[in-house]
RNA sequence: UUCCGAGUAGUCUAGCUUGGUAGGAUAGCAGGUUGUGGCCCUGCUGGCCCGGAUUCAAAUUCCGGCUCGGAACCCA
């Protein structure tokens, strides 16, 4: 019996760190005023033909149930987040500030940091025009991503507006609006001749096109706004929360539509990995479902690319380190069991000995686990009420009367 | 869905060109050491992705499938 393709098998250790990654998401989002929610795993199909198109079955697992109804399993939770602010949304007092772990599945050939069953975080605010409610979604991004050890030297999120991208089609008369999308989209992988030539064929105006993504960022700033850009919207992001770990990138578009305004992506520094993350404001899908007039602005980060990205900076953490074993001789697994529900009392995680095996074989097995604290107990150590508290790093002990301070 | 490459114990790997007893490392288990780990020694367990074809004989050649990796497309 083989895997079905592009799912996991999580044994402990990396079941372990997904519980890591799921920490991280989750307590960076409660401390920034982020509330949890979820949703089903299984959706009425149309959820999600209604915003992406029949097409979009290609990407789902999508079937009939027993009633013929055309179901899927999803594929992104926004839709499903949209579905609840059309049902309940009026009832909210807004802004909501709304992040989920949710697991998706998208019917996809697996690929490096892409398989067919994954979870994404997703974090959003919802009924908020304002800038400052994506700056929150930019800094909660950073935040998370530093969360994980990793430096301004690691990673950059590019940041883009649709709006000045809207303005650049209209100034240079770009006769291709959707090609134009798809170029910038690509910009990144294609080699700079290929990336302009085929801007030739979009605008008359090219060379001067050319120039703007040479720019650095204020002097791009200004040129855009002589041409009469409004920049301001992007500009204030960069004045509250500097350049250390963002850029301001003409390339990135994010998808066809959806996003309104603002939108942005996560690389390592060293392009070799998919877009940890992405996201942007996106201001009419509640609307379009059938819903209030809602802006909002969200992001997701998918684990399978952070986890790659994280096991080779060696930054998944060693996970036993702070639990404790409790090695028995001999038979005293009565008074052993007293131990352990004492030491638990005390705040302690500890594995208590279940075998037959001799002290040598049960301090291996700590070891072998990644435990660092193992705790003896046998005849001697009984009759004279202490426990043997064993320090596998430094190899030192101490002895601990049993009643008192373990 | 298209193109390319690869699948040998739990993991990594030799063998494939030239068909003929599948070998090693590591992990696991037991012991050396019946109360103190990491090193070392001994033993044990465990494998040619699946199906078909060719052949006296297939891990090896051929065909199909499956899975993995890479790329295209797509990436909400």
């Amino acid at each position: 019996m083989q895997r079905y393709i592009g799912t996991r098998d999580f044994l402990p250790n990396e079941w372990k760190a997904m519980n890591y990654l799921f920490s991280v998401w989750r307590d960076l989002s409660i401390e920034n005023g982020f509330e949890e929610y979820e949703a089903p795993i299984i959706e009425d199909v149309k959820l999600f033909t209604a915003k992406s198109g029949e097409d979009i079955k290609n990407q789902l697992f999508w079937f009939k149930d027993k009633g013929d109804r055309d179901v899927c399993l999803r594929a992104e939770i926004t839709p499903q987040l949209a579905r609840y602010l059309v049902s309940y949304g009026k009832g909210l007092k807004k802004p909501l500030k709304w992040f989920s772990i949710p697991r998706l599945f998208r019917y996809e050939k697996p690929q490096k940091g892409r398989l067919r069953e994954f979870f994404q975080f997703n974090a959003d605010i919802i009924g908020e025009e304002s800038v400052y409610a994506t700056i929150e979604i930019i800094d909660l991004a950073i935040k998370i991503i530093k969360s994980f050890k990793l430096t301004g030297k690691d990673f950059k999120i590019r940041v883009n507006s649709r709006k000045i991208i809207d303005s650049i089609i209209r100034i240079f008369k770009i006769n291709d609006p959707l090609k134009f999308y798809l170029l910038l989209d690509k910009k990144l992988k294609i080699d700079s001749k290929v990336f302009l030539k085929e801007l030739m064929a979009l605008t008359q105006d090219y060379k001067s096109l050319m120039k703007l993504f040479d720019l650095k960022r204020n002097d791009l700033f200004k040129e855009l706004k002589n041409k009469g850009i409004n920049v301001e919207r992007l500009k204030k992001i960069f004045d509250v929360l500097g350049n250390e770990c963002l850029e301001f990138d003409l390339s990135i578009v994010r998808g066809l539509d959806y996003y309104t305004d603002i939108v942005f992506e996560a690389f390592d520094s060293g392009n070799e990995f998919r877009a940890m993350l992405g996201g942007g404001e996106y201001n009419n899908l509640v609307k379009d479902l059938g819903g209030e007039d809602l802006p909002a602005v969200g992001f997701g980060m998918g684990d399978a690319v952070l986890l790659e990205l994280l096991s080779q900076k060696k930054l998944l953490p060693e996970f036993n380190k702070n639990s404790a074993f409790l090695a028995t001789i001999g038979d005293c697994y009565k008074e052993a069991l007293k131990i352990k529900n004492f030491l638990i009392e005390k705040g302690v995680s500890i594995d208590l000995n279940v075998s037959s095996k001799n002290l040598s074989k049960q301090i291996q097995y700590a070891e072998s686990k990644g435990i660092s604290t193992v705790y003896i107990v046998g005849e001697k150590e009984l009759k004279k009420g202490i426990v043997i508290k064993k320090d596998l790093i430094t190899g030192k002990e101490k002895k601990i009367k049993s009643n008192q301070g373990i």
